[in-house]
RNA sequence: GCGCUCGUAGCUCAGCUGGAUAGAGCGUCUGACUACGAAUCAGAAGGCCGCAGGUUCGAGUCCUGCCGAGCGCGCCA
């Protein structure tokens, strides 16, 4: 049990004795300001009408019956708050059991239902963007996250393999490939083709690959094989990029087995059974507004295909009988419209209504020299996640990326980002890893035999990297129950402050045996618990830099 | 027009689901390396927390209404 759950006991013991009262839901802190003490609660503020009393009066009354071996002082203070001062052995204790934890320190063993996390599901038409960079850094973390505070995380990739667009990108490159011979293809409309570089690369590798195999074939019968051609030289570049971001899958689902499984079509006639789908204009419907959407939706159209309706249901429907009982899909905002569509399909047939769940990110601004860069995917335009992560590196633009809240809009500074990478916020939680490191080389001692913390004094710098380092558990809880990885990053920059704050009063490797040893423990407790947050980010921990 | 999300220092962003004097980084200014890494530390300046009401002991946080921004409201995904 925490600290900071014992305090809660205590306190909640105080106010029984005091006033005979089972109090739940009693909040303990971290005061702001260290002159209010370690810890505070506010349980006499927040209940003073129960008690029909001043909070200041309810307050004396708790700090009077208030009894805990670990407390050292309490005091009333302000309106009403009850503030802890913990004894230093209190807290050298805890240091020592968050060794003994070590790497498992704040992460709880995976239980309970499974959950499945889909993230990216980038279209496979082209190179990951600045915007899937987000998508990816944000589910990554949140994946890692979520199995840090005991989550059984599924992680999947869905391709959209099926679809007309693929068809259409299929069609881009074979007119590129044609177009390596002189020869026209025959494509369906020209304005809707795209029109990107990488188009013209995958049909020279056809043209490699196969010669000019296709344009002796019938293009209806030579169009999927190019299709296929392309959607896989994508998915291969997608991977390439999500293998060096360090954003990393559990399985990856074809949309494509949908429709040969027989899927869709399953899930079309269960809706019309229901009752739910309705013929109209010659296109099927789903009677989406009885379950809270704007309008209907279309399901299959006029000419006969599906809208991307169809199989997304029938995909959704799939996680659920693969057994998991949460869904959430990371998605961009611009497709906010989507969740309630996609939801009501489920509940038509019979999923519960919180079984799905959607988290938007929103879009990446790509401002460079004060203005904004057009998204556009005409090379050196500077779009691809690619080419980002070629300028910022890796640990730079994934820290970036998770920095700020996925709700809020993120200005993405692309001068800022290269020319200050070296004042870049991440650097400085590395380099309190690598001093650490440092150190330890320093004594000729690996941190992983640090096991013990002896009883003793405490500085002021001490006792407040300590209480840093014990309210780690808390963020990865929090941050995880919010589905937030913003708070990480934040943390880990007070904590290295501590940690800096600390080293520059105090030397590490003294001559007082016990003092040595409390600070080394210090050391290597406050190393893990770095080496740990950004493991959670995908950002690595330098041993030196 | 309706719906969702957002509005905090010059810039990029935090703020522990209602607590004490609203915090970091960048940028600006002033100091600190003859002991473990100065990619660091100490300090200064910089704020009607979009605006106006309301809820209560207490509001950046919750409610309502405005103002402003982004996205959505396709037989596109």
């Amino acid at each position: 049990m925490s600290l900071e759950e014992r305090l809660a006991r205590a306190v909640r013991e105080a106010v029984r004795e005091a006033y005979g009262v089972e109090l739940d839901g009693i909040h303990v802190e971290r005061p702001n300001d260290p002159r209010h003490g370690d810890f505070a609660t506010n349980v006499a503020l927040a209940n003073a009408r129960v008690f029909r009393r001043n909070p200041r009066e309810v307050a004396g009354g708790v700090a009077d019956a208030f009894d805990a071996p670990f407390v050292e002082k309490t005091e009333v203070a302000g309106p009403g708050f009850v503030n802890f001062w913990l004894r230093p052995a209190a807290l050298w204790s805890e240091v020592e059991s968050l060794l003994q934890q070590g790497e498992g320190y704040g992460r709880e063993e995976p239980s309970g239902d499974p959950i499945i996390l889909e993230y990216v599901s980038a279209n496979p038409t082209g190179p990951m963007t600045v915007g899937h960079g987000r998508q990816a850094a944000y589910g990554d973390s949140l994946a890692r996250l979520l199995a840090a505070s005991g989550k059984n995380v599924f992680r999947e990739y869905y391709f959209n393999d099926g679809g007309n667009q693929i068809r259409l990108f299929g069609e881009s490159v074979a007119a590129r490939y044609a177009g390596i011979y002189g020869r026209e293809w025959p494509v369906s409309d020209p304005e809707s083709l795209y029109k990107g570089e990488y188009t013209g690369e995958i049909a020279r590798d056809l043209s490699e690959e196969y010669g000019e195999r296709f344009l002796q074939m019938d293009p209806e019968e030579a169009l999927p094989e190019i299709s296929a051609f392309a959607t896989r030289w994508c998915m291969d570049d997608i991977k390439k990029t999500l293998a060096r971001s360090r954003v990393a899958f559990d399985g990856y689902f074809n949309e494509k087995s949908l429709y040969e499984s027989g899927e869709i079509e399953d899930v079309l006639q269960k809706l019309r059974e229901g009752g739910y789908a309705y013929e109209s204009e010659g296109a099927l419907w789903l009677a989406s507004t009885r379950f809270g959407d704007d309008r209907d939706r279309v399901l299959v159209k006029s000419d006969g295909t599906y809208t991307y309706m169809a199989p997304d249901v029938a995909y959704h429907l799939n996680k659920r009988s693969r057994g998991f009982k949460t869904a959430v899909d990371i998605l961009g905002a611009d497709h906010a419209g989507y969740p309630p569509r996609i939801r009501a399909g489920l509940v038509a047939l019979g999923i519960p209504e919180d079984f799905f769940d959607v988290e938007l990110v929103r879009l990446v601004k790509l401002v460079r020299g004060g203005e904004q860069v057009k998204v556009s995917k005409r090379a050196g335009n500077f779009v691809t996640l690619d080419e980002l992560l070629d300028e910022v590196g890796e640990d730079a633009a994934r820290y970036f990326y998770v920095r700020s809240s996925h709700r809020t809009e993120m200005n993405f500074d692309l001068d800022l980002a290269v020319q200050q990478s070296d004042e870049n916020p991440v650097y400085y939680v590395q380099y309190a890893h690598a001093r650490i490191a440092s150190i330890f080389r320093r004594a000729e001692l690996d941190e992983s035999g640090i096991k013990e913390a002896p009883d003793g004094d405490i500085a002021p710098e001490e006792r407040i990297l300590v209480l840093e380092l014990l309210d780690f558990p808390r963020v990865v809880r929090n941050a995880a129950a919010r589905r937030e990885v913003h708070p990480l990053p934040t943390y880990l920059e007070t904590l290295a402050t501590r940690f800096h704050q600390f080293y520059t009063v105090h030397r590490v490797l003294v001559d007082d045996e016990k003092v040595r040893q409390r600070r080394l423990a210090l050391c290597a407790a406050t190393k893990t618990v770095l080496r740990s947050g950004l493991d959670l980010l995908g950002v690595s921990a330098p041993e030196r830099m």
